[in-house]
DNA sequence: TACCATGGATAAGCTCAGCTTATGCATGAT
DNA sequence: ATCATGCATAAGCTGAGCTTATCCATGGTA
């Protein structure tokens, strides 16, 4: 593959041959006309034939020139056309990777409120499970509780990692009001395994809990956990923040007020560096600002 | 029309996504890993989306990347394309801008020689008569008696600009034989008033000679004056350079020793600066020094 | 026919994009 | 464990690619 001559000279010939100036050409690549001179000039060199004949007050393009003024003009239009979709299409559509718990208890209710915002861009839901480290490299932002995004994302911290058990109060009917921690044992817990429960009994003071001979169906989300709970089939142990609306309605109800937090890991808002510039990131991060705003949150 | 960014991170990104490799590109565009690795960020920062996912060993598309790799690869290509076969062509034809009197009497006669020598290269000649600046702006290559060719313009002499009357033998049949100048006036003089004759009877001693009741259908092309000549139609002030096989063979016949030159011109070939490095025009310049070797001039 | 106005060429000089070299880091292979 | 591979990053250099300023030729115009 033959090398090619400068790029920035066959620009600035394309240019030139596009508008039958060097002046023009000049004005449109925002350069000066003794530039484009120069550069055209080298480019001859290059090729070692000359593409454009000097005349008093025009240029002719030879019939070298001709020839290659065409199918450069063709080409320089392609490779714009690809970078102009493909920023629009990053412009129309954006892309969340987003956990699902956060998906589905927090996301989903007020997509409706950006998407009016934005009517131009289109919005994609990404939801993911696995508690390691998600493939969302291949959206535009994510929303994680990932503890060390790659270093090369920013990362804007939402709310800590927080939680406590909860229940609906059909699940309590017939039954003694829960008094301490321990009393929770006498119910069914959901996800018995997730080691937020063994933490929060920690910090309630109860250490050592053996929870192992409770029923076990360890389900990742915990927006399935937080269903079960709603639905009176046990005690789930959710994050307050996903729930807010489900306990002020009092369709779930927190016992105690201990709540645990995780400190060393946040939920987050997650982009890479090079995305930063981004209008419709730009735009995403300044809506989910607000929608905190609301709920007392400040975006970090 | 948006800005297109950086044409050289493009380049970069084109060859990445050509080799899924940094390193490789590197080599294919003949520059470090560190540089395409540099490039690669800026095109990411410039657009404002990731191109590629980084994973330990290898490098993958992202969606948007992979939707532009595809349309950079073609248009690059399309890039590529155009250049090579301007050159390529510019490489297998070989445009000679000559002045009609070289061409017939010099030129044609020898060029199957050249093409011999360059099987490969297609020789076309475009002929032209005026004395004025010739369009041979157009051509690879002139050969000319003008005078300032364009500064910018690459000049190799090949013999000055000489005359002396010639005529044929037939002429002088029944004829006294010629014993001075003066003796030519007593025959037609061909294209009296070209201003050779002048200058030629103004360095013989007759400065004033008046040829203006001679009949004059002044030719301009040397090379039909020649013809004349050999026809017997009177008397020429011809190039003796470009009739020496016709002197030789008793053709023409030159009466007087004395050959007037004009200093200020010469018989040159003339390229383009521009193309001084082209291949083809480096092979006819070396034919030519030959070709004139052989006729004991040297190509200046 | 003199004189702008236009459009390209050229010279000199500056500046930073775009490289290099050197090194670090993570990971898959042995 | 250790090595090999492949990308990221830092620091520093240099010349391509610009700018500014000026010149030149010519076509249009009064």
């Amino acid at each position: 593959m033959t090398e090619l001559p400068p790029l920035s000279a066959l620009r600035a010939f394309e240019a030139a041959a596009r508008h039958m100036s060097f002046t023009r050409a000049a004005d449109d690549l925002g350069m000066t006309q003794a530039a484009v001179s120069y550069q055209i000039k080298l480019l001859e060199e290059k090729l070692g034939f000359p593409l454009f004949m000097r005349k008093p007050r025009k240029i002719e393009l030879t019939a070298k020139g001709h020839q290659l003024s065409g199918r450069l003009i063709c080409a320089f239009s392609d490779l714009r056309n690809a970078v102009d979709s493909v920023r629009e299409q990053s412009e129309s559509v954006l892309t969340i990777s987003c956990n699902t718990t956060f998906a589905m208890q927090w996301l989903a209710a007020r997509l409706s409120s950006f998407e009016q915002r934005h009517p131009k861009l289109m919005v994609r839901i990404v939801p993911y499970d696995t508690s390691e480290v998600p493939q969302f490299l291949d959206s535009d932002i994510a929303v994680t509780a990932c503890h060390p995004a790659p270093n090369d994302w920013v990362q804007h911290d939402i709310v800590s990692v927080h939680f406590t058990p909860m229940l609906s109060p059909a699940l309590l009917k017939d039954k003694p009001a829960l008094k301490t921690p321990a009393d929770l044992l006498s119910l069914p817990l959901i996800g018995p395994h997730d080691p937020w429960w063994a933490l929060w009994f920690a910090e309630a003071g109860m250490p050592d809990t053996d929870l192992s001979h409770l029923t076990s169906s360890r389900m990742g989300s915990q927006a399935l956990e937080g269903n079960r709970a709603l639905a009176g089939q046990g005690v789930g142990i959710l994050t307050p923040f996903f729930y807010r609306q489900h306990l002020d309605a009092g369709l779930l109800i927190q016992p105690f007020e201990q709540v645990t937090e995780i400190t060393e890991q946040s939920w987050a808002l997650a982009y890479p560096q090079s995305s930063s510039s981004n209008p419709r990131i730009r735009q995403f991060r300044s809506w989910l600002a607000d929608e905190l705003k609301n709920d007392g949150v400040e975006l970090g």
